[in-house]
DNA sequence: TTAGGGTTAG
């Protein structure tokens, strides 16, 4: 076929039939590449040609109906395969059928050939809704929400009424660009053809709003439909959650299941995911309860999202159950799992878990080193995050992205070779972005390297970071040196760049139900009780040893008021309220917002052995497990 | 000839 497409002179020795001599419009778009036209293109088409022709005798297009064109379409599994069908259509001439050349501008779209797909759509002479909307919802699929919305506004001009398949698809390409402006401006168009009342357009409405940010109105919306279904609670859901509001995420599935409403597997797969993020590891037994309770199939998605919360809740062993448990596993589960390992300062494991994953034939990508180079760097393991390091490119062709060097550099600062860091990142080709002078902004206050600081802080700075966090690093940094002038300075530098310090809080898990506590809060119904607590807790630990360490307190006050903050840091609380509500010997876990304080993390040390108590601590970065006077990250975090 | 669609994991 190719042949008689390309080869400029009839073909010899071989009689063809009428319809391969008058090759139509289609046939010849399909032939056509950007470069046939340069010389040695040409020629190399002349060598080509003997071969070709040969090929051809056996690759002839033969006729094909219009039903045997749409399955042979559909069990297409590849591009080149599909080309031929094409091929097959275009000589049949019955690629002037609706649902036939439809039906292959959607497999092209599905192969993610879209130039091909956007090729035979300028050329098709009857271009139908269906045509457009798999157009607008191509580009869309394939990533390419300009072209997307491209297509979308040509199809609104050329007359057309935005549907239920369109609209959803537009919106989505806002959703992913996070282009509200752009999606109010649909939700209108969709109001004035009628269509938001559609359950497709509503959900894409809710969906579009709640991830672009807007909650609230995601919810007014939510509030103020007519009918809902499964997929309107479901993106609600998923709104609060990854709003990081899982408290609210879990509420309205709690509502969703008392209006009678039945969740499916992507409706698990948000809760779980929203349970994750709030880290509860009572809420999480009672939602994976609820899982194998409704019998729902522990695949591949729904399993890694539960290995995913039960390490976010704390319990890397319930995590490694529910992974040796899974039949299928991709490269996202054992990610997970490495992941999991990481987090909770396991290295060793995270370590022998990465050539089990190869020896079941699942190879690594971008997000697996990653995991693994957080694991290595949460564990103190330098020479081997090196070695991985190394190997990314070397053996698995993967190229080290901003994220893997800012791992590396967090590996090598933390181990105190700042050197090293540097010259990693001297080195280095990509663009360097505020986290990756974070991270060596952290490793000069550990190890209080006040001049690579200095430097690092001014890189940083010019950068211009949105996150008050490294502000506020390089703020203790100058506090730990006692320069409270550039403490001052720093401030008025947040202030003017409208940052403000994110507020600490901790909340604890007590019989199923969290409990919040900012710094010095009193608002908590049992106050008194937890301040009583916390005074002769303050007691029982100074005996035992415990020195408050003001250099964690960075207000510029006497040391008396140091000490005095320090006790009401909202860990503390959170701890107080622990020991208050929970009978001797149970576990005491907590979740930071921020990075746990140096001083409240001597202090979960020692009341571990003092009180005879278990403490697990989530904070910002990693877990901390508290047993008999010390941490699982060994001080090292 | 009735094709195309909104929600999910590290």
């Amino acid at each position: 076929m190719l042949c008689v497409l390309i080869s400029p002179k009839p073909a010899r020795g071989r009689n063809l039939a009428p319809r391969f001599l008058s090759t139509p419009p289609a046939a010849a778009a399909l032939a056509t590449s950007p470069d046939q036209h340069l010389p040695w293109r040409a020629e190399q088409q002349q060598q080509l040609a003997t071969t070709e022709e040969l090929r051809s005798e056996v690759a002839r297009p033969a006729p094909i109906d219009t039903n045997s064109a749409i399955f042979a379409l559909l069990s297409c599994r590849s591009l080149a395969q599909l080309k031929r069908v094409h091929a097959q259509v275009v000589c049949t001439a019955i690629l002037a059928v609706p649902s036939v050349a439809n039906k292959l501008l959607y497999v092209y779209t599905r192969h993610g050939a879209l130039a091909d797909a956007h090729g035979l759509f300028r050329t098709m002479g009857e271009r139908d809704k269906v045509s457009w909307s798999v157009m607008v919802g191509g580009f869309g699929k394939a990533g390419d929400h300009r072209n997307c919305l491209v297509m979308f506004r040509e199809f609104v001009r050329s007359g057309s009424r935005a549907d239920s398949y369109t609209l959803p698809a537009a919106l989505r390409a806002c959703r992913d660009t996070s282009d509200s402006n752009m999606g109010g401006t649909i939700h209108q168009l969709a109001c004035k053809v009628g269509m938001d009342a559609d359950l497709f357009v509503s959900a894409a409405l809710v969906n579009m709003y709640a991830r672009c940010g807007l909650v609230v109105d995601a919810r007014k919306l939510f509030d103020g439909m007519p009918a809902r279904d499964l997929v309107t609670w479901t993106v609600m859901i998923d709104g609060y959650a990854e709003g990081e509001n899982p408290v609210d995420a879990l509420a309205l599935f709690d509502r969703m299941l008392l209006q009678g409403v039945r969740p499916d597997k992507v409706t698990m797969v948000t809760v779980v995911s929203a349970c994750a993020k709030l880290g509860a590891l009572h809420k999480a037994k009672t939602v994976h309860d609820y899982i194998l309770g409704k019998k729902f199939p522990l695949d591949v998605i729904l399993g890694t999202a539960v290995i995913d919360m039960y390490a976010k809740c704390g319990s890397v062993d319930a995590a490694r159950e529910v992974f040796d448990q899974m039949k299928e596993k991709n490269v996202i589960s054992w990610s997970a799992m490495i992941s999991a390992y990481g987090i909770h300062g396991c290295g060793k494991e995270a370590l022998e878990l990465f050539p089990v994953m190869l020896q079941n034939g699942v190879l690594p990508n971008q997000i697996t080193f990653i995991s693994i180079l957080y694991a290595c760097s949460h564990a103190g393991l330098v020479d081997e995050g090196r070695q991985f390091f190394y190997s990314m490119a070397r053996d698995y062709n993967i190229e080290p992205d901003v994220k893997h060097y800012t791992c590396m550099v967090d590996i090598l600062g933390r181990a105190g070779r700042l050197g090293e860091a540097m010259e990693l990142m001297d080195g280095m080709t990509v663009e360097k972005d505020e986290g990756l002078w974070g991270a060596l902004l952290g490793a000069c206050r550990i190890h209080r390297d006040m001049s690579l600081a200095e430097k690092t802080a001014a890189s940083l700075l010019e950068l211009g970071p949105k996150n008050p966090g490294y502000y506020v690093l390089l703020s203790n940094i100058y506090a730990n040196a006692g320069r409270w002038e550039d403490v001052a300075k720093v401030r008025e530098l947040m202030t003017s760049r409208g940052l403000k310090k994110t507020p600490g809080w901790t909340w604890i898990e007590i019989n199923s139900e969290t409990h919040r506590f900012n710094v010095g809060d009193k608002a908590h119904p049992q106050a008194a009780q937890i301040y009583q607590m916390l005074r002769s807790l303050s007691r029982k630990m100074e005996l035992a040893g415990y020195v408050p360490d003001t250099n964690f307190v960075l207000h510029d006050v006497d040391e008396e008021l140091k000490a005095e903050f320090l006790y009401t840091h909202s860990e503390k609380l959170a701890i107080a309220y622990g020991l208050v509500a929970t009978p001797q010997g149970t576990a005491i876990r907590m979740v930071k917002n921020l990075r746990i304080c140096g001083d409240c993390h001597t202090f979960c040390k020692l009341l571990s052995a003092v009180e005879q108590r278990e403490v697990v601590v989530r904070d910002a970065n990693r877990f901390h497990h508290f047993k008999e006077g010390s941490c699982s990250c060994g001080d090292y975090w």
